[in-house]
DNA sequence: CAAATCGTGTAGTAAATTTACAGTCACGAC
DNA sequence: GTCGTGACTGTAAATTTACTACACGATTTG
């Protein structure tokens, strides 16, 4: 959530905002509470710099991001904080994982931006051609995003070898689309192609955190901003935000074609139900 | 939550507090991000009755109103039943997806059973080597958990191609473990090589719906009952369910052995991020 | 070493919320 | 019936709060 996105950006502050971000962190609770000059003063850094802060993390100003940290701190849920540890029974670790999983996705629908969406759909409405790239966990994202978007009706291809996707890009032109995905928008092999496909003209969804050298190549941004857990242990919940965000591309992809070629599809899946035993390996 | 609250004190209110009710109720929404001059015109009242407003259902002002509004609209789910049709906005579909998502981890975590996970973490944790079987939509989840469980230190296969399984299934020897995944649980060539696996001693943890063919052959059998969808253009969020049950195995497992392993895996990790560009086709 | 850019705080401005006050309406008593 | 009392509401002023413009200092770049 809003927090997680605030330490992943630590980094690209500056120093008096990160004064700000580590008092927000430090008293999440009280900063909602509080009014900017409190704020400010526990930060002891200046009112406008707390404003400027806000910017930088994307929000209009002081009045919207604590209405968005106040929104973050709701969703979350009883214990989730706590480190899973080794006397946890099974039923502890269950509870905990899930809520932690649907906080994520909470999360996600109060700050994925529709607007970014439409953009992104309109691109790949018009696009000839789509590929989709992302390494490591993005690369199973990638595939997932393939499979569904074949499901729909929509062929396109997905890469996760670097040398591979630095090759398909120098290939693309105008009217092909590229999705970028990467957890952490810094991978920089992925960003070598990624520049490679814009050069040729090909129009770049981003799937990555705001603020990353990745993001900033986007033609169209979908921001995710959750963090990038570093203990081992917790599974890493961001990646399930990312497919369901594949999952309202294909969706809304799929609409935009119109009902007659939804009927078609219709029908498809109909075929497939009755002989799902010829196809099962595409059901799985 | 707070919407229940005016709608209970709907009566004890005066009239043009009602007024302001109403407009709450309206668009609560809309009434989050207005201040309290927009309320007050669209209630066509004057600012201090919306103060006074505030006040009656027993909070500090309009601020502290609005706030916990916001945290109260957080964790509503809102149209959740209603199927995405060509009308819908982005933000239409942004809403409905990430809802049906969150409500399938919500199912997920109320049915998933707990005493299921522990038998599956014993056998994983004697287990001399794991391997993952699924196809289609599976297979990306075989390979998910193939990621997860080596990022968790625990060196595993993934197959997603029957030949493949049928050949790897019938090497495997008492004190081997299979995780067989499936969303329909009927699919012969993989029903095939679990009997393949059964036959030379292999313990199996079966991921499917009860009932079927493949749950019949399982030594641990974790039931996922979900609802297969046959609206083409739902995503199947089922297989959300499907990444965090991993999610849950991982994480348990790594738990199972110990602490000072946790530690190894720390530094492991901590390694990573200092080299993050090296490896950075390893985190995605 | 100079120029320029970026970052930060000060001071002033605009906006929004709250308070104080006054008018109106309803109801009851005289 | 009219006068008074209390609750309710709006107007307008006051105060708090957030934001903008500008200027100074630091840090980077040519």
């Amino acid at each position: 959530m809003l927090l997680d996105s605030i330490r992943t950006q630590l980094d690209s502050l500056s120093k008096s905002e990160r004064k700000v971000a580590l008092a927000v962190l430090d008293h999440p609770g009280q900063t909602v509470s509080q009014n900017i000059t409190a704020l400010a003063k526990s930060a002891q850094v200046s009112e406008p710099t707390v404003v400027r802060f806000c910017r930088t993390l994307g929000y209009d100003g002081w009045h919207e991001f604590k209405l968005k940290l106040a929104q973050g701190l709701a969703l979350a849920l009883p214990g989730l904080n706590e480190q899973p540890t080794q006397d946890d029974l099974a039923a502890d670790l269950v509870n905990k994982i899930c809520s932690r999983s649907i906080n994520t996705l909470l999360d996600l629908r109060n700050n994925l931006d529709p607007e970014a969406i439409q953009r992104a759909l309109d691109i790949l409405s018009k696009a000839n051609k789509i590929e989709f790239y992302g390494q490591g966990t993005s690369g199973i994202v990638a595939a997932d995003a393939q499979h569904k978007f074949f499901r729909s009706g929509v062929p396109t291809v997905a890469y996760a070898d670097p040398h591979i996707h630095s090759i398909a890009a120098a290939l693309l032109r105008e009217g092909d689309a590229v999705v970028a995905i990467s957890q952490r928008g810094n991978s920089p092999s992925l960003v070598r192609s990624i520049k490679l496909a814009r050069r040729g003209g090909a129009d770049v969804i981003v799937l990555a955190p705001s603020g990353t050298p990745l993001a900033d190549l986007a033609t169209v941004l979908i921001p995710i901003d959750l963090i990038f857990n570093i203990d081992p242990y917790t599974p890493i919940s961001a990646r399930l935000a990312y497919l369901v965000v594949i999952d309202v591309l294909a969706v809304g992809l799929a609409l935009q074609r119109g009902p007659e070629f939804r009927k078609k599809m219709q029908n498809a899946q109909k075929a497939l139900q009755e002989f799902d035993l010829q196809f099962d390996s595409f059901i799985g």
